[in-house]
DNA sequence: GCCAAAAGAACAAACGTTTGTTCAAATTAT
DNA sequence: ATAATTTGAACAAACGTTTGTTCTTTTGGC
């Protein structure tokens, strides 16, 4: 049915290998001449031939084909950064595979095993959990990838990420100069790189200012809309609800605004509140909302990058370690509380 | 390097096509003795065999792994139909290989041929603009297929879209109720099939209601937030603005929004705002966003349905049509004009 | 104890490429 | 005119599977 060298070969009477080296450019070192290509390029063109990328890849053990595993392709985030990193890839001549875990360790693992039976030349990560046997085994076989947005900080291998205990130390720091003391975080998914460090970076900016850590205050167990809308809803029916909320991914963030929304709350009147990953419409929300954004560009376009370097030098550069620095972008949705002088740090 | 069937044949000590039918549960067919069995298992175990899916994929001429062509996967509404697919084609069986165009036909007509050469089962595609050849190939060529969200009248292919006119027409007849004559739209890329079908409903909900159509009010050449923005900015110059606004993507809107916010109009009272493409934070915008609802679950998991059937009769069942009805979700983005008795529609 | 039949596993070809090597023809040198 | 050299293209093997066919061994019947 499909077009195949062979075919090539008969139309143009010449040998399939004499095809495949026109086709490949190889004409000088094998010294094909003028007439034989033509002849080869006529015959390729009439019948639309169209290379057999698997018989390529089994021939040549390189696909030209790298894969994306991440979380979910539907959180604005994970959805931005694939498109950024398709754009480079295909820049560089990769095409992408894209796979989603579901935030779920065993699907993740799944899933790579699956890529890796597709022989594909390299992997950009987003790994779910804590545990990384698998990504381990990447390592053994010399398996070119990058980690993104999440990280182990155990194991050598590339990967970008974001400053995530800073950023929501920031974020944290933010509410707390304005003057509020009861601050709630919906945490991600317990145990995931970013979660574990934003937790510690609102933590430890509650410490620094001399605040006692409230753990009715530390709620969530996932990155998604219905942790924010449910945990949120709780956290309003409180005895002496928070006065602020820190949210810790974009999805949490609009579950919280639903909840916010159906209860009649007001945004920063009644609650003040701040966001981890700046979406783009935090800008015209009921009240404009302050977020901790994330270089999503940049992470992107280091992790083909460095995925490239480490494909083309077969593992011989060092491993790299890129952390990005997030910044606070200061909107409407935070209030300076009335009683305001912010309390004073004590000492540094 | 990588561990093959040979590997594992030569430690169980049997053949490879032994091992390859003990590993495909071809055991009773080819009477495969128990001992044999449990010998090759272990091996497999032990060596953490995994099948080369390239191998496989060009003996047996199928690689249980489907396509999905998109414009823009850091647009929301495909991310979001992108993860539905990913799901269902996951549940079946089937691994999915996501590549975006950029809204682009040259960029599509080389995915697409790329894909082709990587051998897929089938294809799910939104396609981008009104050029329809590279699509009629797939057909030649017997590949299974799917169209989303866009189609081609001319051609008989399964597809899976929105009833686009109707969206629109209800949307601008919301707002004709509402007291409105002076509507604007902001189309989307011309000549795709959302867009066209989007601007003849508008057009049509302005004429039967004897409202004469402004072509100073028909603006825009593509779905992106830029456009949104920049025509926006450009509507809110004209000497006599419109009252109300149609946008026709949930991108233009995010882009229209920018602009109003910059411009320090405000939503509905300065201006109405209706968009095609219901946002999840819609209804926590400064003006909750009244919006056209599309059933992208649905359409998703239709076009896997579609496409597995499709794959699974080898195109001997007829091509199917799927129009899915849209939702015109009702919020507060739309002002009740003051003169305000609603325009009749004169006869039917 | 011999032959036929059944059981179990190996052989070999094929899928579509690429590429080192060999082979034949044309060209040049002697 | 013959030998040496260059030029141009074909041959054949390999990548890792799957599967129809063949081959060997075991079993059972008489």
């Amino acid at each position: 049915m499909a077009v195949t060298l062979r075919d090539i070969a008969r139309k143009a009477g010449i040998s399939t290998s004499t095809a495949s080296r026109v086709l490949n450019g190889k004409t000088e070192k094998y010294r094909i001449s003028q007439k034989t290509q033509i002849l080869v390029q006529k015959a390729a063109q009439q019948l639309a031939y169209r290379p057999n990328q698997l018989a390529r890849g089994l021939r040549l053990k390189k696909t030209h084909t790298i894969g994306l595993v991440l979380p979910d392709i539907s959180n604005p985030f994970f959805a931005y950064v694939a498109r950024i990193i398709q754009i480079h890839a295909f820049q560089a001549g990769y095409s992408l595979f894209v796979c989603n875990t579901d935030e779920n360790q065993v699907t993740e693992i799944k899933q790579i095993e699956l890529l890796l039976s597709y022989k594909l030349d390299g992997l950009i990560i987003m790994p779910v959990g804590v545990k990384y046997e698998h990504i381990l085994r990447l390592v053994q076989e010399h398996l070119p990838f990058v980690l993104i947005d999440r990280s182990f900080d155990e194991i050598d291998a590339n990967s970008v990420v974001v400053d995530n205990y800073s950023g929501a130390y920031k974020a944290v720091e933010h509410l707390i100069e304005n003057g509020h003391h009861r601050i709630a975080i919906i945490q991600g998914l317990p145990d995931t790189y970013t979660n574990t460090a934003r937790v510690k970076g609102y933590r430890d900016a509650l410490s620094h200012y001399h605040i006692p850590v409230d753990p009715d205050l530390i709620v969530g167990n996932d990155f998604r809309q219905e942790n924010g809308y449910i945990e949120t809803k709780l956290l309003l029916k409180l005895e002496t609800p928070p006065t602020a909320l820190f949210t810790t991914s974009d999805l949490i963030t609009l579950g919280a605004l639903q909840a916010i929304y159906e209860e009649h709350i007001n945004v920063p009147k009644d609650i003040s509140l701040v966001a981890f990953d700046d979406v783009d419409f935090a800008p015209y929300l009921l009240a404009p909302l302050s977020a901790v954004q994330q270089p999503k560009e940049l992470m992107g376009e280091i992790a083909v990058k460095l995925l490239i370097n480490d494909m083309r030098s077969k593992g011989k550069f060092d491993k790299k370690r890129i952390v990005l620095e997030p910044k606070l972008m200061i909107r409407k949705s935070v209030l300076r509380v009335q009683a305001s002088q912010p309390v004073a740090a004590l000492s540094d």
